[in-house]
DNA sequence: ATTAGCACTCGTTAAAGGAGAGTGCTAACA
DNA sequence: TGTTAGCACTCTCCTTTAACGAGTGCTAAT
C-alpha cells in the first residue's frame, strides 16, 4: 500500500508528464506549489515508486516517466473527477438538434470529440437491434435497372441499385414490393433475413411467377451484408503528438486505421461503462503504445454502440474520461428520445 | 534546341531518378546498356543541361536531379507512349459491372487507381448537369419527423431527415409531395432551386395552407447545398514515398487533404484532356513539391468530372498518364452507356 | 571530339570532448 | 528517525574534428 506522500508524488509526476511529455526530475517536482520536500527526499520516494513498478527511467540518470502500471494505478485511483466542463454543453447542442438523423449525430460527435481532445475518436454506430423496417421502396430507372430503398423507423436510409432480371415484369415487381411491405413492416432489421426466407418466400412464390431470381437479387442487395458503421474523427491529430514524430509509427498507425473490421471487433468486445485500456493491455499490436478509452451508449438495457478515444498512453485521462462519460450519457438520452417518439 | 545526345542523357537521368530517388552521377549513367560514352563526356553534357536549367545539383559535388523545368520537358517531349498495360482491363471489369451505381464506380476507381500507382488518387464525382429528378418521396416517421428521399435518373439517392412543422397536416404534406413530383419530374438537378422558387412555389401556395415554413424546411434540406463529391484513395500511399520521410511534410499534406473545397476547386479548373501540373506550377502551397495529373471524363460534349493523381514531382509520369488516359476513357464510355439506357 | 587523370568539394559517418540534467549515496542535521 | 545538503557519477545531447567516398570540373593527352 502506498503512503500519502507516495501517492502525491506519483500523481504529480504523472500529471506533469502528461503535460510535458518529458521525463520528470526531482528538482522540478520540488518546485511545485503543493510540494514542500527537497529534491533529495523526492528522489528517495521516486526510487521506491520505481521499485514498485509505477515509474521508469529512460536511462540510468534520467528523470522518471510513468510505466503502464503507473498509468493503470493513476486511472484507477488518482483521478479527481473533474468539474464538468463547458464543452459538455456543446454535445447537447449537437445531439439534441432534432433535425439531424441519428447517423449524423454520431458522425458529428466523433468530429467534436476529437476536436476537443486532439486525439482520434472512433464511434461504433448504433447497432440495429431495435431499429425496425418502416418502408421498402423500389423505383425503376429503366426497364433493366432499379434502385431499392429501405427506410427504418430511426430515419436511417439505405439504398442499393440492382438490375431487374429479364423475366420479371413491372407488375410482378410491384406485387413483390407490396407483399414485402405488408409483411415486413415493423420487423426488426436483424430479423429480416430470417423472416424473408421463411414466411415471405413462400408467399411471394404464389403470386409472382419466376420470382426466384429477382428475389435473390434483392436479398443479396440488402440483407446479407451488415457492414459495421464506424466513424473516425481526427486521425490527423495523432500526427501532432510528439510520440508520433517518427514516420514508421505513423505508417503503422494509419495502416491499422484502415482495417475497419479489426477496430470494430476491438470495440465490440466492450462491456458496459467506461473502460480504459493502456498500452500492452491492447491486443492489437499497432496500438501497443496507445491507450484506448471506450464508453457505451444504450437503449434501455440494450447496448447500442461504443464511443472511443485513441491517443498515446500519455493521455489526458481526466479530461477524456469526463468527456466520454458526458457524451455517452447524451447519446443514451438522445437514443431514448428517438425511441419514445417512434414507438 | 537539344542535341540527340543531350535528349538521351536527360531522359536516362530522369528515368533513373524516378526509379531511385537518388541523385544520378556520371559514372552510373555510363554503365547503362544504351549509353556508350565515358563518364567525362557525360559530365560535359550534364553541365550543359544544368546550364539550360533542366538539371540541378543538391550540392556542389553531387550527382544531378531533374529540375521542375526538366520534368516539364520530360513530360512534354520524352514520354514514350507505353503499351497499354493489363491493368486497364481491370478498369473495364470494375466499371462495366452494371449492378453498381455510378457513385460506387467512381469510388472503386479511385481505390484501384491508387493501388496501381501507389500515389494518392482524387476523383471529382460526376457533375449533376445531366442528372434529372426521377422521384421525390417523403416518408413520415412520427407526426413530427420525416425523411425526404430524392432519386435521380442515374440511380443516385439522396436523403435528409427533417422535422415537420406543427402547422402542417399529413394531407398537406402529401399534397405537397404530389405537386413536387408532378412538376419536377425530369427536371435537371441543377435547375431545381430555380424552378422551385418560381413556378412551384406559387402553385403550392394555392393548395397548402401555411406552406411557407414546410417549404423552406424542405428546400433547405435539399436544394441549397450542393456538396462536391470528392473521392480520395490511398492517402497513406504518400507515406511510403521517400520524399515524405519528414513528418512536417506529412502534416501539411494531410492538412491540405482535409480542405475538400480547395481540392475540388483546384480540380474543377481543369480543361479537357490530360493535364500535368508540376511542383510550383501548382497554386496550392502544400503541394508545391508534388505533381498533379488530371484527366476529365465526359458525357457527350459536357465535362462531367475529373480524375487526378497526386504524387511527388518524382512521379512515374509514363505509367500514370497511360492509366489516367485509359480510366478517363472507360468512365466516359460507362457514362455514355448510362445515358443511353436512361433517356 | 572524346577520354583519362587529378585536384577539389561536400555530405556522411564515427570518434572525442564538454556541458547539463539528473541520479544515488553518504553524512550531517533537526 | 526522517529530512536534507553535498558530491561523485552516469548518460544524453551537442559540437568539433577527422577520415572517407562519391562525384565534379578542368586540363592535357589521345
Amino acid at each position: 500500500m502506498l503512503t500519502g506522500r507516495q501517492l502525491l508524488i506519483l500523481q504529480v509526476i504523472i500529471d506533469d508528464f502528461i503535460q510535458s511529455a518529458q521525463p520528470v526530475g526531482s528538482r522540478a517536482i520540488s518546485k511545485k506549489d503543493n510540494i514542500s520536500f527537497s529534491p533529495a527526499t523526492i528522489r528517495n520516494v521516486m526510487a521506491d515508486l520505481e521499485d514498485m513498478g509505477f515509474l521508469e527511467k529512460t536511462h540510468s540518470s534520467s528523470g522518471r516517466i510513468p510505466s503502464e502500471k503507473g498509468y493503470r494505478f493513476y486511472v484507477d485511483n488518482l483521478l479527481s473527477p473533474e468539474i464538468i466542463s463547458d464543452d459538455v454543453n456543446v454535445f447537447k447542442h449537437v445531439i439534441q438538434d432534432g433535425i439531424f438523423e441519428f447517423e449524423q449525430v454520431v458522425q458529428k460527435s466523433a468530429e467534436l470529440l476529437s476536436d476537443l481532445t486532439n486525439y482520434t475518436s472512433i464511434i461504433l454506430g448504433p447497432e440495429v437491434f431495435e431499429t425496425k423496417l418502416k418502408q421498402l421502396q423500389i423505383i425503376t430507372l429503366t426497364p433493366q435497372t432499379a434502385v431499392a430503398i429501405l427506410i427504418t423507423n430511426t430515419g436511417h436510409v439505405e439504398h442499393r441499385s440492382f438490375s431487374i432480371p429479364n423475366e420479371m415484369s413491372a407488375s410482378d415487381l410491384e406485387k413483390m414490393v407490396n407483399i414485402l411491405n405488408d409483411r415486413l413492416h415493423g420487423v426488426p432489421i436483424l430479423q429480416l433475413p430470417e423472416k424473408l426466407n421463411t414466411e415471405v418466400r413462400s408467399l411471394i412464390r404464389l403470386y409472382v411467377s419466376d420470382f426466384e431470381k429477382s428475389f435473390d437479387y434483392l436479398k443479396a442487395a440488402f440483407f446479407n451484408e451488415h457492414p459495421v458503421k464506424l466513424y473516425v474523427g481526427g486521425k490527423t491529430n495523432m500526427l501532432m503528438q510528439p510520440e508520433f514524430k517518427d514516420i514508421d509509427k505513423v505508417r503503422s498507425f494509419y495502416a491499422m486505421m484502415e482495417k475497419e473490421d479489426e477496430i470494430a471487433n476491438m470495440l465490440k468486445a466492450t462491456t458496459d461503462g467506461i473502460k480504459v485500456t493502456i498500452g500492452h493491455e491492447n491486443k492489437v499490436d499497432a496500438i501497443k503504445d496507445c491507450s484506448l478509452i471506450t464508453a457505451t451508449y444504450h437503449l434501455g438495457e440494450e447496448q447500442m454502440g461504443t464511443i472511443a478515444l485513441l491517443g498515446p498512453t500519455r493521455m489526458e485521462y481526466n479530461k477524456v474520461i469526463t468527456l466520454l462519460n458526458a457524451l455517452s450519457n447524451e447519446m443514451t438520452e438522445a437514443l431514448y428520445m428517438w425511441y419514445k417518439n417512434n414507438e
